[in-house]
DNA sequence: GATGAATGAGCCTTCATTCAT
DNA sequence: GATGAATGAAGGCTCATTCAT
């Protein structure tokens, strides 16, 4: 029993150290990419010698993983929320809009450090982990969204998990668009362009369906 | 003159090896990137020695540089062509669109490839390269034909740069999408697909023009 | 005043470290040759990692520029020294000799390094390095001693530059010498041996010259 | 029967590129060292292809050997037909400095390769080879001149392979300080200045020793 | 527990040597 | 026989990881 309180000191100790290290990380990855990034670096920024950061992850891709996940885990989550709380599509995309620039606004780091990745939208990651997975399982849960618009004639009749991604990228380009643009616009000319640029991309034409169709070509 | 036709051999089996090389090299950092890419993969699957690729390429990263600037430069020439002889810009759009999409099924690797750079559309790429200035000039042909629409209002009134980012990812992702999917859907689906999802994003909603157009003027 | 200490330590070991790998690799160097030598043989000979020894020293060619400017300042120092403390020009070619024998016995595999380079006394060094420089100057040096026994009517009337190179490899011939006959004379009958040839060699034969040569003899 | 004149072409021809390849040989290891050299280099220099050059000599150190060994056995002829036409040793070494300084004047790249080596006269060169058998002939001929010399009272009273040494030293430290100075003055004036400083350095100084030294001054 | 110096496996690159033409 | 393009082993250097203090 006396062990207990030792052993919630070193854990909460340790969960400290997690996320100094990963913020710093985050930074480091973000600037010079995962390979090119160097675990000294990590230790500099952290103001951690190189022991403390392997005593709490076992490797360098584990503070990668980590971070993708962390992130990852939180991005799920909101996007889970907005899934489980929002019933109208369009509601549930607005909202999404929304949660996801304020938390890359909160993260610009990692925003970086994702939009480095680039392949987060595409297939087959190099690496078969769970970070991919855990993106899969956003993309599902927009596509989940797009498919319950799609079934309400709201969107336009297409793959979900198509429009899904499309609309990742949208948000991506739309924030990378914005932070080499010097990080001007504020955050609700941000949510609006996106908006604007979703509703556009994604809803059905009015008319659209029999008809109008002809004029559409 | 007996000269003459051994130098062009030789420059004939070099430029061979070259886009040997090239090919093997586009697979080998589409699968690995750059940095996890070793030159000696790069020489197994080419089917060459160490030595014959250094004797082409005179370094790991020219070979990348080659490979991006080389394609990129394909790409740039066709987007400097619709630009040049589409007045249209719808229909340059649209020129683009097949140009695009027939240039990447060709080059599957190197699209691989290059959506792992990610940062193409975003701000600063990792080296002051001659790519990053040929894919800023890709995005300013594209951006030339979003102004000159948006100057008709026949697209949407927003920062022509960033609708050409837009395209540009959108792009993309169909492709990715395409390649995530076992490489199914035939060229022209992938056209229409694309066609379609540009005319609505871009597209200045019917209804939008004449009034509140003064507005965002 | 914490940081002090542990500053200095650090400054402390690196100078051991930096002395040791300079031992290790004069040795090798001395065997092989500078591009023979492989900087894996420094760092079995001297118990080190690659790592500790890159760590210390950026590169290959810099542990073989640092002996030699090392040991080279520090014979310049001692020319220097003598150049300043005796007036005659005879008693500073001996005090030379004496400090040049002594030198290279406490560095005999830095002799042997030297002796390899060979081209000390010649002209172009291969490289436009320092180390040229320095042994120029410590050829200046003892041609100045020997332009001022020249002009006391001590020294035979050469170019003193030459007599400066001719004194320097009749030093290195000797201990050359004395290191292939397995090391078995004594300092003292080295520094005869020298002494009894630079005094052949370079004094002025008694009856050349004017009067005062019988003096000199 | 009918081979044999077939067998003469072949040896003749290869006798021909023999002498091609060690002239080229000798420059590029005169300017860049042993290592440094590229056989691609002496190719090209030579004019001759890669196949030819290994045809003739079996790898690069075979190259270099042949050139030390053919040009030292040279030298070696020479310094026997001296040991063995000139009775006196003044005339002897007269003949010797004559000898090596025409050789010399006459292949001035073997020197430049010569004095790079610069163990020629040091103990243990690198490789147990022949070269520094031949080497040591050479010195032990020239030792032998001393020999006699000392005998005689002509020479001082030292080691006659460390006479030998020095003797060796000054002829190279004479024609590389020439080398360095742009080859400015002429064989004479270059025989003279060595014959002056050999005189001075090994001659029995006068009134050393009892009777014989009247006769040596 | 924390430190950061030490380690050494691994990668890019070169060049002596070979062999198909 | 001559060619010179192709080969691949080997070396300089880096950096993720460990461990003595």
């Amino acid at each position: 029993m006396r062990r207990q309180p030792r052993e919630e000191a070193r854990r909460a100790r340790n969960d400290v150290y997690r996320q100094h290290i990963l913020e710093a990380a985050e930074r480091i990855f973000a600037e010079h990419g995962f390979e090119a990034a160097k675990v000294q670096h990590i230790s500099k920024l952290a103001g951690l010698s190189m022991g403390t950061i392997y005593a709490v992850f076992p490797s360098k891709t584990d503070i990668f993983r980590a971070s993708l996940e962390e992130r990852g885990r939180e991005l799920l989550a909101l996007a889970e929320d907005v899934a489980r709380t929002k019933a109208g599509p369009r509601e549930a995309l607005s909202a999404l809009i929304e949660g996801y620039i304020d938390y890359f606004l909160a993260h610009p780091n990692w925003l970086r450090m994702h939009l480095r990745l680039g392949t987060s939208w595409a297939a087959r990651p190099s690496g078969t982990d769970s970070r991919a997975a855990q993106w899969c399982h956003v993309l599902a849960l927009q596509a989940d969204i797009f498919r319950r618009g799609i079934a309400k004639g709201i969107f336009v009749d297409e793959d979900p998990l198509y429009l899904s991604k499309m609309f990742s990228v949208m948000d991506q380009v739309l924030l990378s668009d914005w932070v080499a643009g010097g990080m001007k616009e504020d955050r609700d000319t941000l949510i609006r362009r996106l908006q604007d640029m979703a509703e556009r991309a994604f809803s059905r034409p009015a008319g659209s369906g029999r008809v109008s169709a002809a004029r559409s070509a």
